[in-house]
Parts: C-alpha cells; structure tokens; sequence
DNA sequence: GTAAATCTACCGACCGGTAAGTAGAATCAC
DNA sequence: GTGATTCTACTTACCGGTCGGTAGATTTAC
C-alpha cells in the first residue's frame, strides 16, 4: 500500500479508482476482473495489489469517492441554503449534473453494494439513509409551507432519485442534449411534479 | 430441454424461471451461481441443465418471460386506448403495478442485459427499444393537443421509465404503502410534472 | 417397459489473491 | 561525492477454490 501521501503514487491511486469505477459502470463490479482493470492501466494483476487489499476493498473505496464527491458539490452548498424549494431545486440539478457529467464513482452509489462486508455496507447505507432524509425533510418542510401536492412524501422522495439515478444509464454527452439542458428539464419535471402551481 | 409442452414439464420450468429471476433480481446475474438456483430449488445443478442449455440461455429466457409480461399487461391494451393522457396513464399505473408487485422477470429487464449474446441482446433491445418509442409517441401526441409543458419528450420519456425502473428497489410489499397508493402517486407525479395544469 | 426427470461425479477455465523477486529512484553514512 | 542501503512500484509465476457445464448412471411416473 502506499505509505504516505507522495503525490505519485496518490495520483497513480486516483488513476486506479477512476479507471476501475468507469469498468464497474460500464460491466459491473461482479462481470469486471481485477486483470480487466489490470489491462486497462496498462500494468499487471499483482501490481494492483499494491494499492488496495482486496477487491472488494477497492470497491469500498470508490463508493466512498463517490459519496464524497456528492457531499462536497450537493449536500454540504445544500445545507446553506434556508428556501426549501430553492435547497430542492439545487439538490436535484447538482446531483443530475455529477450523473450526467459521468463521474462513475457517484453513479455506483446506487448498485454494487451487496458485494461489500457487512461493515463496509452499513458505513455505505448509513450516509445514503442520511442523504435521503435530508432530502426528504427538505419535502416535508414543502408541506408544511403548503406548496407541496398530495403526495405520500416518502413515495415522492424515493421517485425523485429514481428519476436521477436513471440518468447515467440512458443520457451520453456525445449526443443532442447538453448536460445543462438534460438537468433542467429533469429538475422542472421533478418539481412541477410535486409543487402546487400558483400561477 | 423439455420436449413437448406437456403440463407438468411446462409448470416446472415456470418454477425454475421464477426461482431464478428471484435470485437474479435479488443478488445479481452473476453473483448468482446455477448451484444457488439448484439449492434454492432443492434440486442439483445437473438436474437444472435439463431445462436449459445455459446460464445466459436461462436469462434471456426470463428477460423473454418479462417482455411478454409488459407486452400482455400494458402495451397490447394500451395501444386500445386513444386518448393519449389516458394511454400515459394506463401504461404508467400497470408498469408501475408490474413492478411493485415483485414480477422479478419484468423488473430484469432493464439490467444484466450485458450478460446476453450479441443476438440476444440485440432482440431484447429492440422490443426494448419498441416500447420506448410507443411511449415516446404518446407524449408526441400530447405535445400536438397542446398538453404537453416545455420539456425535451425524449429526456422525459427516459425520465418517466427512471420513476418506474427505480420503484422495485426500494418498495416493500410488506410495509406501509399498498402498491395501488403506489403506483398512483407514482403516475401522478409523473404526469403533473408533464402535462399543463388546466385547473 | 420406457421415457422423462434427476442424480453422482467430474472437467477445464478462470477467478481473486499471493510469494518472491527486481529495476530504479531516493536516502543515508562518511 | 560516492558507495551502501532502503524504499517504491511494479512483474512473473503460481495457488486454492469456484464457476459453468457435461457424461452417464439412476430413479420416477405411467
């Protein structure tokens, strides 16, 4: 394992999670050998080892890139800001741009996490639980300011991540749609969804 | 392979096709051994294999199995309907229904397709890519009765499977929630999030 | 009796993972 | 400054185990 914080070997590391991350999205976790990731870095099996443990630890790794990543750039701007349905709409664009920009680390979040340890899948729930009920608040808070529509709010919660979770399975930069355009419109779908129209 | 449709023959392998999706659903096409299978069926890996050449014909027999599912309980008697708000809302409540309801076939659909041969795959996709377009076209229709808000209608169709596809991964028959609750608001959010408000 | 259904016993391929070794850069002793 | 030593970042070669899959014997159902 590395042993310090060399900026070579952390940048070799970064280049390994990414490389693996991108292999889990397109194959999946179980269909991707460690030689698969090998051969994509251009070096051997064994080599690999050098830097994580275990596979599985690998993967442990990468998932936690990806809530990092969701933290810094969706929830910790999110937690400033007091307008629940101005907090909503961040929520929705931010995450949908991570997806659609393809930052696999962020989109394995969602899949994989059967193959970790009981440990290693705890940590994993624990902070999604957590991003859900932060989100789910945000709905709640919605409600009691009257703007939200009957609907059951956990039901909406769980619908309004399907719709972003979905997004790196279907939408491919290279195409029509740009990432901006894809996110609004994702988002305005979202929200009108759930808002009571007051126009 | 069994030879003929003789009942008994035909019911046991409907058994098998069901204990599989289960698995396949639950833990993933290739976290899933064919002794799982057998073991869950309390019969050998052997025994199985007299009613499939191989794993990946197994898959594409059950993707088949879901196919036909959607096709017999959404599309044919969607494609009765004329209306196109009614039609969005039939096919959206019944795929909905399908999903919550635990068909693990239909719900594999949308995954492990990578599993498949090259045909195979290519023949899920394009009744795959069939139903897309049945839907997208409804929304075509809408966006012509002046009904539709100002989204790009194939950001919102993928959009709208996203709400559907991501349901069976967090929805538990046995909580609060009955699935007919469900799959209306579900349907509603969907549509409120479309369609103008003419209230 | 016979055909359908299932079992026992096994195979080769590939998987995750490891032991041992090494080129070359960095560090140390003087 | 330079030779000895240590560390980083790998490689080659291999292991035990599990996987999908099969041949052929055996049981079950009628």
């Amino acid at each position: 394992m590395p042993r310090n914080g060399t900026q070579k070997s952390h940048d070799r590391a970064q280049e390994i999670y990414l490389a693996a991350a991108q292999l889990f999205f397109e194959k999946g976790f179980e269909s991707t050998s460690v030689s698969d990731i090998a051969s994509a870095l251009k070096m051997t099996k064994a080599g690999l080892y050098y830097y994580f443990e275990s596979k599985q630890e690998l993967l442990f790794r990468i998932v936690t890139l990806g809530l990092d990543s969701v933290k810094d750039a969706v929830l910790d701007p999110a937690h400033l800001i007091e307008d629940a349905e101005e907090r909503l709409r961040f929520i929705l664009t931010n995450h949908a741009r991570l997806a659609a920009e393809g930052n696999h680390a962020v989109i394995i979040i969602s899949h994989e996490i059967n193959a970790l340890t009981f440990d290693q899948r705890v940590t994993v729930q624990n902070r999604r639980r957590d991003y859900f009920e932060f989100v789910r608040n945000t709905l709640v808070e919605l409600y009691e300011e009257k703007k939200l529509r009957d609907v059951d709010i956990t039901t909406a919660t769980f619908t309004l991540f399907g719709m972003i979770l979905w997004l790196p399975r279907w939408y491919r930069a290279s195409g029509k749609l740009s990432v901006e355009t894809v996110c609004r419109d994702v988002c305005d779908m979202a929200l009108r969804g759930l808002m009571v129209q007051r126009n």
